[in-house]
DNA sequence: GTCATTTGACCCCT
DNA sequence: AGGGGTCAAATGAC
């Protein structure tokens, strides 16, 4: 559910446009947070952190009914309500930890995944009312793991924890935080080779790098082994746009892209979701 | 004893 | 109807 599948996103092509829209128009704040930047009082990544991508198809609770006297299994009939609007974003990360304090309530095994899915919700929701919630799902197996994670409301509390020793140590060039969006959904039909530009940023030895690569991705082809190499040819290719694009790009890019899926040629249009891993060496 | 995790059941939503 | 999100009793760790 916390995926964009392209299926759904067929079915709903106005909706998928609006977020498409509502996407562009995050990408364009970023790009103004990129530009403006922080001072040293300033919470500059918690300000950017609702620029990820958004899961538009991810609800947030509306009120979880907490209460201190819960009734009895049989008797919890309607006692909670199901997320309802959407303040959600995704992140993909190599750990678990994100520098908060969670208490993991659920684990559910996921139709077609992998991985099981956990479910966390912040530590300090009983005593400061916190709603923050995530699910993690491990999208890749070790020694490379990477976890997908997806946010829900934003903490209230004031306990967080310091980032963890271990995350803070995370040395290069194992992969990094990386979120990636498709920017424009359009097709070829002709050559069967849809276009679909794609924004890369992530958050590198605190040094914020954004690629476009705004050339023709042959999705169809994107879960063969020459991938990188399309996409290294794309970034030479359009060395004028990255560069435009980006303050600094003083690292080598080492990306694994994988497309789960990415069709429906007859509505004009596809859309793609997939991970993308980059390392700084 | 306290708090976190596990896990099966329950419930909502599509 | 079934998948996915949440609950809470049972269990484990400290």
């Amino acid at each position: 559910m916390g995926i964009l599948r392209p299926e759904k996103l067929c079915a709903n092509r106005k909706r998928l446009m609006e977020e498409l829209v509502m996407g562009r128009d995050k990408a364009a704040q970023l790009q103004n947070l990129l530009e403006k930047p922080t001072g040293p009082g300033d919470s500059g990544p918690a300000s950017a952190e609702g620029l990820l991508i958004p899961a538009s198809f991810q609800v947030v609770s509306e009120d979880s009914g907490e209460n201190s006297k819960r009734p009895a299994a049989k008797e919890r009939r309607g006692c909670y309500k199901r997320r309802k609007t959407l303040d959600a974003w995704i992140k993909i990360l190599p750990t678990m930890e994100d520098g908060h304090a969670w208490r993991k309530y659920g684990q559910k095994q996921i139709l077609n995944a992998k991985f099981s899915r956990c479910y966390f919700r912040c530590t300090h929701k009983y005593d400061q009312g916190c709603l923050a919630t995530k699910q993690v799902q491990k999208i890749q197996e070790e020694p490379h793991q990477m976890y997908q994670t997806t946010y829900f409301g934003h903490h209230t509390c004031t306990n967080t924890l310091k980032i963890s020793q271990h995350t803070l140590d995370y040395d290069p060039p194992q992969p990094y935080l990386l979120s990636f969006q498709l920017n424009n959904i359009t097709s070829d039909v002709q050559d069967q080779h849809p276009s679909c530009p794609i924004s890369v940023k992530t958050e590198c030895n605190k040094e914020e790098i954004e690629c476009n690569f705004s050339g023709k991705l042959p999705v169809a082809a994107a879960a063969e082994s020459n991938m990188w190499a399309d996409l290294l040819t794309m970034r030479s290719a359009h060395e004028d746009v990255i560069s435009s694009t980006t303050t600094t790009i003083s690292h080598d890019l080492e990306m694994d892209f994988l497309i789960d899926e990415c069709v429906d040629f007859q509505n004009d249009f596809c859309f793609g979701e997939g991970e993308v891993s980059l390392s700084c060496v």
